[in-house]
DNA sequence: CTGAAAGCGCTAACAG
DNA sequence: CTGTTAGCGCTTTCAG
């Protein structure tokens, strides 16, 4: 494997000049270069990553910490968005190193390791919760980060850190008005417990635009724990009311999957039902669904991390100087319900 | 942050002993490894990874690619593949570095890159595929890796290496045994087109148990593209026939969630169907499925590149010493079908 | 703009 | 068993 000496020498220049025609172009004769670049190729040299990091001391590597994997449909976000991650840190020239850990001190622990081996510049914490203690421990030990995920509490809002969000409340909300627009006139709510920031969000969305009274939000709104059994259960509560919905917008696609089923087996199989997250079952079934705009956010938080661009992570943000967080808006992606199995069978 | 100095002269030693307390514990005195042990956590000394992997030419890194999101149910499992990779990995020591990769071609060049730069030191190859390109090139680059997938074609066969797969006919033949011992008369099969190696060895498994005759067997069967309305459209077909199946068996989760769906329709909710991954979709519409020990597949994989215990890696195997492959068993996870909206509706 | 010198933190050889 | 001596390949001073 061929060194920067082995090209200097194929070049006829000294070793400094190689790296700097590698780091620093632009100080480089042109004619220089040029030689330069073609030993390079001509011998296949590539630098030697780990020196350079041990020089350095940086690795132009994030970390990201891998969860287990959850039951439901809902946790395909964080691997969509991993994906998303590798492919936009590719295009920068940066890596992904991914790890796993049992809690958030477990992660903590792991993170420092990593970082301490100049193995990983920056991270990125997914999934924030109220009374995140990352981002705290993060800030006091001065490890670069970007959070995947709102400040949820006072606290956690109070340390100044970068993040990005997905604005569920306005998704939820727009979805909701699209819903109205189509003719819909009481907009039922199945969404989580409250006390999860995420779901809370997402179902002020829907209050702010269902357009009912108070009496009549109570009667439409449903919270129960995510999963297709219980959007079914929550729906058919629904749908078995004097005054039923005629349209139904849901917290999860799981949620909204298990409220399409129950209406079809009330034998309203044109029910309107949102989902949230466009995950691929929303896609396979014909469910509508908000879409998290996972490209944007991934660009927002390398952006945020390294600047619009090159590979130097910045350090935490201390004063408050530029914006260290940005909140994107969702997409409404609207499928027709019902093309499904039933014009599939023959004879009906 | 503290180096290997540091701790040398904080337990007055010097700087190799450190290194071999490190390295090679074993050739050390007691009493002064422990005092070396005592100063290294003092310190809160953690080995530079860069420094020592310039120096060993190794990174204790594996280097897995990872696809863009593949719309369908079934692209999950490699996505659970991975988390157990990270799982197992971390376990051992190990790093997990992901990347992306447009095609084949784009991905052996990017394995070429991060191996030179000791980035990463072995790779796993998923997904393989007929006339697989990656196997051959590695192998002659020396590249050390391990497929998650058997060879496909009688080319690749050819060329010794390692690999970890699941049996998918067993996996298949056993479902339709147990459906049979259940009752069932006349089991299904919902499957892909010929020509993919996984699909048709899955095919295989349901045609040799399920014990019908050659004719009755090409009324049973239906070849689809993977999908929820596909399956959805086979099964109707399916149940329409004048002697139709009274248990399905399909290829994919996909593929059964359509199934399932249709057998519901055509009124027949407690059809048996039974799907393959056992994907999170499959729990949570209450699917059986037939799941890939993907903790063993994990497990064997990273024996294979790195033995039964350790972090070093072996080189690609040559001669014909030890196996380097490993088929392994799926196993079928069952659940009752239709225990979701019917009966969650209230007064029916 | 180009060249020479120094050293990042670590471990593989050797000599004691 | 312990200490000394050399680099791994690269970049960052600092002179020419």
């Amino acid at each position: 494997m061929p060194t920067v000496d082995d090209v200097a020498q194929a070049a006829g220049v000294s070793r400094q000049t190689v790296s700097n025609v590698l780091n620093s172009p632009e100080i480089v004769r042109e004619a220089t270069r040029q030689r330069v670049l073609e030993a390079i190729s001509s011998l296949g040299y590539r630098p030697h990553a780990s020196a350079r990091r041990l020089r350095t001391r940086k690795s132009a590597t994030i970390g990201v910490r891998i969860d287990p994997w959850r039951d439901g449909i809902s946790g395909a976000v964080l691997d969509r968005f991993l994906h998303k991650l590798t492919e936009h840190a590719d295009a920068r020239g940066l890596r992904v190193m991914v790890f796993s850990a049992a809690d958030p001190d477990d992660e903590l622990a792991r993170i420092r390791r990593l970082r301490e081996g100049s193995d990983v510049d920056a991270f990125v914490l997914t999934a924030t919760t109220h009374g995140d203690e990352r981002i705290r421990a993060l800030t006091e030990q001065g490890v670069p980060f970007v959070a995947f995920g709102r400040p949820w509490d006072p606290e956690t809002s109070a340390v100044r850190h970068r993040w990005v969000d997905v604005d569920g409340r306005a998704g939820v909300a727009g979805a909701v008005r699209h819903l109205r627009e189509q003719g819909a006139r009481r907009v039922g709510w199945i969404g989580w417990p409250h006390g999860s920031g995420t779901g809370d969000e997402r179902r002020a969305g829907w209050e702010a635009a269902c357009g009912v009274d108070a009496d009549a939000r109570a009667a439409l709104a449903r919270h129960v724990e995510d999963g297709v059994t219980e959007g079914s259960r929550a729906a058919a509560e629904l749908l078995a009311l004097p005054e039923p919905p005629d349209a139904i917008v849901c917290a999860s696609d799981s949620l909204a999957l298990g409220a399409m089923i129950a209406a079809r087996t009330a034998g309203r199989p044109a029910l309107p039902v949102v989902g949230f997250d466009d995950t691929p079952v929303a896609a396979a079934v014909g469910l509508s669904s908000i879409e998290q705009p996972l490209d944007d956010v991934v660009a927002a938080a390398l952006d945020l991390l390294f600047g619009p661009a090159g590979d130097d992570v910045r350090p935490n943000p201390s004063s408050d100087e530029e914006p260290t967080d940005r909140l994107l808006a969702p997409r409404l992606v609207e499928r027709r319900p019902g093309h499904l199995a039933l014009d599939a069978i023959p004879g009906t």
